[in-house]
DNA sequence: CTGCTTGCAAATCTTTTGCATTGAA
DNA sequence: TTCAATGCAAAAGATTTGCAAGCAG
């Protein structure tokens, strides 16, 4: 992980009063350099460090100050960091084995969205936009 | 409601070996012509009715043969009618008063989607754009 | 120190499963 | 009649709450 996340991580808890706390670093550092995880697969990871319990307040807080975001995968929903740590991008999501591939954004998209927001007298603050179908390797055996 | 959309909903049952009940009935005529609604909802609407586990079968089953699909508002799903019932389109839910917008698709985003999966390879069988953030209303009484 | 955080126990809510009964074809 | 579909009870899983103890600032 670079340090600039880290630093930024520490400044998002600071700037809202919250204190920086061994438990909470834990959970952002699970939290980085992975493809979105369940909660159940962030609680099996932390076994032992961070009581379950602890990880949904921790959660919780995260989201309310902007440092993960939730995303559906399939019916359930899975954390990731949110974008001011990665880049903006989208989710294609194999039906198959499950495998959720990470696309850049595409300015086009990002330009329809505005306008369509727009048309509707909308205030866009975020989007979701999760693809659903088979990855290649999924396609080739079917 | 009407009565080709009725009739579809028959054909979908009968042409996948699943018999048309009372119950099927009653959870189909909860769905048609509503916002999305959660399994709260529909439970609650039902109640004295259908029961709750027959209404969790009644949806599983709905989505496999694809009379329904699930959509995410926040961090929970909700369930709708699928795209052969209703139109194509996409949800701007407002994160404040929780109100769900429905737009028109645009073809334009929907020609962005497909060229974003060819770009991966990718063999695109569905997909859901929801935008977050404040409704006309709302936004006035910030 | 002092109040924010955490862990533990337990409540609550959501979804699933087993099984006997009912109903559609 | 016959097997799929339903209801009921209960299990399993996910999330939330209350409270005493622990730790960051």
């Amino acid at each position: 992980m670079t340090n600039h996340k880290r630093l930024l991580f520490k400044k998002l808890l600071r700037d809202n009063n919250h204190s920086i706390t061994t438990s909470r670093q834990i959970v952002f550092d699970l939290l980085d350099g992975q493809e979105p995880q369940s909660m159940h697969a962030l609680i099996q990871r932390a076994a032992g460090q961070v009581d379950r319990v602890s990880i949904y307040r921790i959660i919780a807080l995260y989201e309310k100050i902007g440092i993960v975001h939730r995303v559906t995968i399939g019916w359930k929903y899975k954390i990731e960091l949110s974008d001011i740590f990665l880049e903006h991008h989208h989710h294609l999501s194999c039906t198959l084995c499950k495998k959720v591939i990470v696309a850049k954004e595409s300015p086009q998209i990002e330009a329809s969205i505005r306008q369509l927001s727009k048309t509707h007298g909308f205030t866009l603050t975020n989007h979701q936009l999760e693809l659903q179908g088979y990855c290649q390797k999924c396609r080739a055996q079917l």
